[in-house]
DNA sequence: TGCAAAAACGGGGTGGCCCTCCATATCGTA
DNA sequence: TACGATATGGAGGGCCACCCCGTTTTTGCA
């Protein structure tokens, strides 16, 4: 059920005892990640986990990588989620609650956020479908879906959208209310930031 | 002219090596950071000014306090601005274009977002004007007069503002085209990201 | 089952970083 | 000029990421 991208991929099967410590590793990094984020020690990470930490760069080549199979489920349950909310009757509100989703997921999986901003662009081609782009395509049609419904402005892209959403989540990270936080300039870059309310239509 | 919070304190004068010392390190600091970002090697911004790194740790005892010193002039300037832009006729459009320029500057000064970000919140209450509450002070003034002209919302905060700006600078930091991005997303988050645009008056 | 080649392992080294101690050098003044 | 206060910076400690390479484990086959 779980997304192992090494038991049948075309390469040769892991080796028991190389898996066994794989799994190890991305059990013992999803801890040390979620108590001091993504900038978790990965020597300490080793440590934990009882290998060297010759064995853990051999099985995760860089910080990214041991990110994106640490979140990798995280990011399959936010794409699954947009699978469903693209046939929601109201567009937009179905985009908006996806962002939402992407901004609580990023809130309370520390690390997340900072994993889904850099995407393929900086180096390191070789995983095909990293958070970043998966998260971007699963996205981009929500956004489609709303722009032709009017319920989205035709000039925003969705790159746009999870940049601010990453953007809100990594400033609140480290508040110690992030997620009402988050939840509330979310909000407010979605629906603008200043007020502008038709005058007449303000308080009172 | 320029601020030296040393020089004419109730401290006793800086002796004059010391001064020498202290403006070098600032200005390779300088250069330094606009090179690699607000997480430039301290160790390197003493080699480069031909000081020890003890004298560089004396002398700013945290990164945060060199950050400090070397934005120092940058926030006085955007603090005098919304000096000047608290009597424009127009206070939305003047809250809006200060939140520009504070975007523009933390974008085209490398470090300035993420010094700007970490307020007096960790630790060091040392330094009484922190970037971060001077810079919320002098957009306080501004909100407070958009508020009082209806063209503001009145459950932002000027924190909340400031958080937004510096939320997307910090994010596309890195990007090739910073500038252009960070002007887009800021307009986005402030006037709402997804199309609240009335049925009739969008494009066509 | 026994064994050799292949695969994986991890200790230890390199080089970088931040930060502190203290013997030494420099400055300002009497 | 001489002396005390002040400032300096090299050396060293602790932490880190990353890599080399001799050793151990696993596997597939006879």
């Amino acid at each position: 059920m779980p997304s192992d991208s090494r038991t049948n991929s075309p390469t040769r099967p892991m080796r028991a005892d190389a898996r066994r410590n794989y799994d190890r590793i991305l059990a013992v990094a999803a801890e040390a990640i979620a108590e001091h984020g993504a900038e978790a020690s990965l020597e300490e990470i080793a440590r934990r986990a009882g290998v060297g930490s010759a064995t853990l760069h051999r099985h995760f080549p860089s910080r990214q990588r041991l990110l994106e199979a640490v979140f990798g489920d995280k990011v399959e349950a936010l794409c699954a989620a947009a699978t469903d909310l693209a046939v929601d009757p109201d567009p937009g509100q179905a985009l908006a609650t996806w962002l939402g989703a992407v901004a609580r997921h990023a809130v309370s999986n520390r690390g997340l956020a900072a994993s889904l901003m850099r995407g393929a662009h900086d180096g390191d081609p070789t995983l095909g479908a990293t958070c970043h782009s998966m998260i971007t395509n699963a996205g981009a049609d929500l956004l489609a879906r709303a722009r032709r419904a009017n319920a989205a402005r035709p000039d925003v892209s969705i790159t746009d959208l999870l940049t601010l959403v990453n953007a809100i989540c990594l400033a609140v990270e480290q508040e110690p209310d992030g997620a009402a936080q988050a939840d509330r300039l979310l909000t407010l870059a979605l629906t603008g930031a200043i007020g502008s309310e038709r005058p007449g239509s303000g308080a009172a």
